[in-house]
RNA sequence: GCGAGAGUGGCGGAAUUGGUAGACGCGCUGGACUUAGGAUCCAGUGGCGUAAGCUGUGCGGGUUCGAGUCCCGCCUCUCGCACCA
């Protein structure tokens, strides 16, 4: 009997589906296990990178199941987003519509790649249901505060016509369209106070073993938490002080000169009326045409005007000059910085062009700095001179006693500053959750009373060509009654930010269907947190920070027990694959080649660099494709086999090849002898079996061993995979030898296969289930728990031992397996290569390792 | 510049805690079966050497009976951060 992909799958698939196999109820009785990967953009197509990460999963979920665990594995669609929006205008659809039509197709793609989802609870962040309690929870947000709205500089993208959130810009780019430079605009947006939070993501990111160092390291920097001081400095002739951040209040006496961010407010104030006014003004408004990322990178040379005015320094009572530079940060400390070239290589750098003294205020031991004459900044460790009553303390103890004493003065006092910034959530987009909201003119911004929620999002919408959100321009959204005053008012138009969706969709799952609530609380008591969470690296900061943020929101609320909602996280590699190009017709799709030939031209093709898999550059393959060609069970082994999870997979149609071939060859195996296995019970340990059966029967237990360890512990599926290869080459070859078959070796064989089966069934779920049942089993292989190695199956009688002279390998000699190091040793010597290599000098020490080697030392 | 990770055959990748380097797969070579095979099966496959043997995990040192693995110093690549005061 042929193996046949296509058949079987279809079967089994089927079969689930009926017995419900996948549903998932809590169980009081048993130990749960949530199993969550990254749910998908509904953009039409699954891609390999979703057939990885979801395969990876579904492993998972079916080990653990197996292992007697109550797997909740579900599956559901991060539903809103731009992309609907542009598709709707293109096509002359809806977005609606749109990503409806998506869902189902991928759906149905998910479906044939035979995963285990408990469809049951299925959810699209665009159904109504999902983001009214989102809207809910928005408003529970703004009663406290930790939702609100202000007028400020923000980031908005050309190609989104929207604002985006800092995390959400990258290299100065709209982190969808990386060639679209974020423009700053000034406008209102409603933020969520993260900051609020800052300290406590930071602190428990060390109590997140189960996460990736790097992972931790990126939301670590992201948070940028520093101690330092702020530091008020009188302005000259004015009532005014101007206050800065810094870490180096050690340094404070060296302060020669201020720096304003171009941003600031007080700066327009201070140059009123000053000749300096048009310059100053000219150079900000100089300054914040070019976009931050620019302005800020390490090549922009630093520049600055002077703006007219001085303030004190405050330990001196120095006057120093006040600058407007183009390299300090608005958004970062006080948006003002004291300026100590002595001791800062941009300071020194500036103050060199502007010719501002050079205060040396650290002294390294041993050297004598002087400020006129230094070329460098000195940045390092010393002891403090020019410092009046700190002068001979080592710098690093005058951080603490300059802040102590700046706050006995009233001057400033010591504080800490985060570098994370609150998250903008408004969007001025239409495919979003609408953000609950009336603005009224007598009673002001209104919260739409939670009996009126959800603010459903229109469908019945045209979308505005060349983009941009039709809601402004829609009376019959926008229009709305102030619940108040009942006067006459006006809905927010802005819809939330898609990642709030995805900062809770996992808690969601516990209860998708409850109405009474955002979740109901048994049931996500029962299941969270997440135990494993599997996804892509590139959600290191956006998706997986605002996670850790709303689940400690959700938690003050009541709404569910834990802070944390990821206990373990598996950051999968990339899909990669090399670039195929024509000379002539650029980048080419793989069926556009033929035989290193571009079908077009006929030119001869250039293959570049093996690079993430994209549209853009044309090295795709289709999941879909593959299934047709091979079966899902073949492309699900070669995602798994081709490397571990956490690295870049090269795709290789020939590895897919080989993984077909090994399947086959299973089958092969299995069916050819299918009678005589099916006439016999599984071998299991009850007599003693003769030397080459007793080996089958040890590898057999050796594979369980080294199949569960590393599915259970290491994630590494390849070697995995390896490991049941090795099994079953050794039956193959059992087989093919000319041992004779009784009874006994069919039943040791019988066991070698079913273990094969178990061992590989979350792998290659339908062709296992194929076999298992042409062995007579009648449940799923789903169903039957995982196969347990035996001690004693493992033990050997004999066993091979390398020998070294000199740690050199000379010989293996095969002796009991009960021998002593002395009988060991005794036994080496003897050897005929090891006395070659010994000759007649003289052995200075014998090393014995136990079942490993013996080492002879001349 | 700072931080993290990686560097092993022609290729993807193996090698719990220092103990046979190259498992498994791809590719390649030879053979078998075949009308044929790009199907299947068997054998071989790091390099040098007829062989004995030598050599070999980015480079240079070190520790050790023994180093891909540990330590020190470099080089290269990937990723993240990057004027953060």
């Amino acid at each position: 009997m042929k193996y046949n992909p296509k058949k079987i799958e279809k079967k089994w698939q089927e079969r689930w589906e009926q017995e419900g196999l996948f549903k998932v109820q809590e169980l009081a009785d048993k130990e749960k296990y949530y199993l969550l990967e990254m749910f998908p953009y509904p953009s039409g197509r699954i891609h390999m990178g979703h057939v990885r990460n979801y395969t990876i999963g579904d492993v998972v979920a079916r080990y653990q199941r197996m292992k007697g665990k109550n797997v909740l594995h579900p599956m559901g669609w991060d539903a809103f987003g731009l992309p609907a929006e542009n598709a709707a205008i293109e096509n002359q659809t809806h977005p609606h519509r749109w990503t409806y039509d998506n869902i189902a197709n991928m759906k149905a793609q998910l479906k044939r790649m035979g995963f285990s989802y408990d469809w049951d609870r299925e959810l699209a962040t665009c159904d109504p249901d999902y983001y009214r309690w989102e809207q809910l929870i928005f408003l529970r947000m703004y009663e406290k505060g930790l939702a609100y709205k202000k007028r400020t500089h923000v980031n908005w993208c050309e190609s989104c016509q929207t604002v985006l959130a800092k995390e959400q810009v990258v290299n100065g780019c709209c982190w969808r369209h990386t060639d679209q430079e974020v423009q700053l605009k000034e406008m209102d947006s409603w933020f969520f106070r993260i900051t609020d939070y800052a300290e406590d993501i930071l602190a428990h990111c060390d109590e997140l073993p189960g996460w990736p160092e790097r992972v931790i390291t990126m939301q670590k920097n992201w948070i940028g938490k520093s101690h330092g001081a702020i530091i008020r400095f009188p302005l000259v002739g004015s009532q005014d002080v101007i206050e800065v951040y810094t870490t180096r209040q050690d340094t404070l006496f060296g302060a020669t000169f201020m720096c304003f961010a171009p941003e600031h407010p007080m700066l327009k104030e201070i140059v009123k009326g000053l000749p300096q006014e048009r310059d100053v003004m000219g150079f900000v408004e100089r300054t914040l045409r070019v976009d931050s990322f620019i302005r800020t990178a390490d090549y922009t040379v630093k520049e600055g005007v002077f703006t007219g005015r001085y303030c004190l320094n405050p330990m001196t009572q120095e006057k120093i000059p006040i600058y407007v530079a183009n390299f300090v940060l608005f958004d970062y400390g006080t948006g003002a910085i004291m300026a100590v070239p002595a001791h800062d290589q941009r300071d020194f750098d500036f103050a060199r062009k502007y010719q501002i003294p050079v205060r040396v205020v650290i002294q390294p031991e041993g050297q004598k700095l002087d400020g006129d004459t230094m070329t460098e900044a000195y940045a390092e460790e010393g002891i403090l001179v020019n410092s009046g009553p700190f002068d001979g303390q080592r710098n690093l103890d005058a951080l603490d006693s300059v802040a102590e004493h700046l706050e006995s003065k009233g001057i400033g006092f010591k504080t800490v500053n985060f570098r994370i910034r609150d998250w903008n959530i408004s969007r001025q987009r239409y495919w979003g959750a609408p953000i609950p909201i009336i603005y009224c003119e007598k009673c002001g911004t209104m919260p739409v009373p939670e009996e009126d929620l959800p603010v459903v999002l229109p469908l019945d919408l045209r979308l505005r060509e060349g983009g941009g959100s039709p809601l402004p321009f829609e009376p019959s959204f926008y229009q709305a009654t102030c619940p108040k005053c009942k006067g006459e008012a006006q809905r927010e138009t802005d819809t939330m930010d898609t990642f709030v969706e995805s900062s809770w969709y996992f808690d969601r799952y516990a209860s998708p269907r409850y109405n009474e609530g955002p979740l109901d609380k048994k049931k996500v008591d029962y299941w969270m947190p997440v135990d494993q969470y599997i996804g892509g690296i590139e959600h290191a900061i956006l998706h997986l920070l605002y996670s850790r943020f709303f689940t400690r929101v959700l938690n003050d609320f009541g709404y569910v027990n834990v802070k944390e909602p990821f206990s373990n996280l598996l950051t999968q590699g990339m899909v990669c694959k090399e670039t195929q190009e024509c000379p002539v017709h650029g980048y080419l799709f793989p069926h556009e080649v033929k035989d290193g030939r571009c079908i077009k031209c006929d030119s001869p093709i250039i293959i570049g660099n093996t690079v993430k898999m994209s549209k853009s550059k044309k090295n795709v393959v289709d999941p879909t494709e593959l299934v047709d060609q091979y079966g899902a069970d073949t492309v699900r082994m070669f995602c798994l086999f081709a490397s571990p999870p956490e690295r870049d997979l090269e795709w290789s149609d020939q590895g897919v090849e080989g993984s077909f071939r090994f399947l086959q060859r299973m089958w092969r195996l299995i069916t050819d002898h299918m009678e005589a296995i099916s006439r016999v019970k599984p071998y299991q340990g009850q007599d003693s079996l003769p030397a080459y059966l007793q080996d089958i029967h040890r590898k057999t237990h050796e594979t369980i061993k080294r199949v569960s360890i590393d599915i259970e512990d290491r994630f590494h599926f390849n070697t995995a995979i390896s490991a049941v290869m090795e099994l079953i080459n050794d039956v193959t070859r059992y087989l093919n030898s000319d041992q004779a078959m009784n009874d006994q070796a069919w039943s040791v064989i019988r066991e070698a296969v079913e273990a094969t089966i178990l061992l590989l069934s979350p792998v290659v779920p339908h062709i296992t289930e194929e076999l298992w049942q042409m062995l007579g089993n009648h449940s799923s292989t789903l169903m039957s728990p995982w196969p347990r190695y035996q001690e004693e199956a493992l033990q050997v009688e004999k066993i091979l031992l390398v020998v070294q002279v000199n740690g050199k390998v000379r010989s293996r000699i095969e002796i009991p397996a009960s021998y002593s190091d002395k009988e060991i040793e005794t036994a080496a010597l003897k050897d005929d290569r090891v006395l070659k290599f010994v000759g007649d000098q003289k052995i200075k020490k014998v090393i014995v390792v136990k079942k490993k080697l013996v080492n002879v030392v001349i």
